[in-house]
DNA sequence: GATAGGGCTTCCCATCATGGCAAGGTCAAG
DNA sequence: CTTGACCTTGCCATGATGGGAAGCCCTATC
């Protein structure tokens, strides 16, 4: 199996296959006499596993200590489910804080006309918040 | 008013009033004989604009829009909800986005034991995710 | 067998917003 | 005049990804 079609088999541009290998979070493939990548099921299978923690946010160092617990068949599942764990309350973190900007913008849109008239409380607020801000109009 | 003092009257780095100045985003600031930057009453208030827009979420292409019709003291208060509301949707996606991950990873550490043995859903679900996911156990 | 098209290789550059470091000029206080 | 804190520019790094160029390889078709 070539990197293109252990891309397309995968979700994972060859691009970042090659990317991986380098930082070292997958082996280094094996290699055709003409230089060529090559990818056995195993290696589908690992990518496989590195493209779905992705898309559930993982970052690739997080990934990393993931796929080592997978290759070790001697872990402990709490191992498992403490990088779980943190990783979400990292994003919970991050969704908390996203919904603070969205509460101001949505306040602060609601109190602009969105007319033809310059008076705007969006840029007044961003110009010094000394106006009613929110909760305390 | 030196660089130094702007940034810690407006919480944005030196580093990064240089950057907003070689992008654009702000005018070049006077300078002194000695080539120090300086900065007036008008240059504050301008970086504490943009300090604001950025905890907000904006990126500094939209913070450049809101500045410019800060600026534009004909601008019609629609123009700045559009940009603002475009902001919040960009926002809410985010969110449903990372409430998706959450509720995934949740669930899967809720099947986790999470003790010394090494089976674990968590894993299972990265390796495959053949087994219940969510919703069709 | 020659040629064309597509796939592979490596290497470099760009993104976005930010920080860090280094070498050198400047200013104010002692 | 020295010291230390500040300023200047310039380069490099981050994290994860895409783009592109130059060159090699493989396969199918003529």
């Amino acid at each position: 199996m070539n990197i293109g079609q252990a891309s397309t088999a995968t979700g994972v541009s060859a691009k970042m296959i090659r990317y991986y290998e380098s930082i070292g979070l997958i082996e280094p493939a094996g290699r055709t006499q003409s230089n060529y990548r090559v990818y056995g099921a195993d290696d589908i299978h690992e990518l496989r596993f590195i493209k779905r923690a992705r898309t559930l946010g993982f970052s690739v160092e997080e990934t990393a200590q993931l796929l080592a617990l997978w290759r070790d068949k001697t872990r402990a599942s709490a191992d498992v489910k403490r990088v779980a764990l943190a990783h979400v309350a990292e994003l919970q973190t991050k969704i908390i804080e996203l919904e603070g900007m969205v509460q101001t913008l949505k306040h602060l849109a609601d109190c602009c006309g969105g007319n033809e008239r310059p008076n705007c409380p969006i840029l007044e607020d961003l110009a010094g918040a000394t106006t009613h801000a929110k909760g305390h109009h």
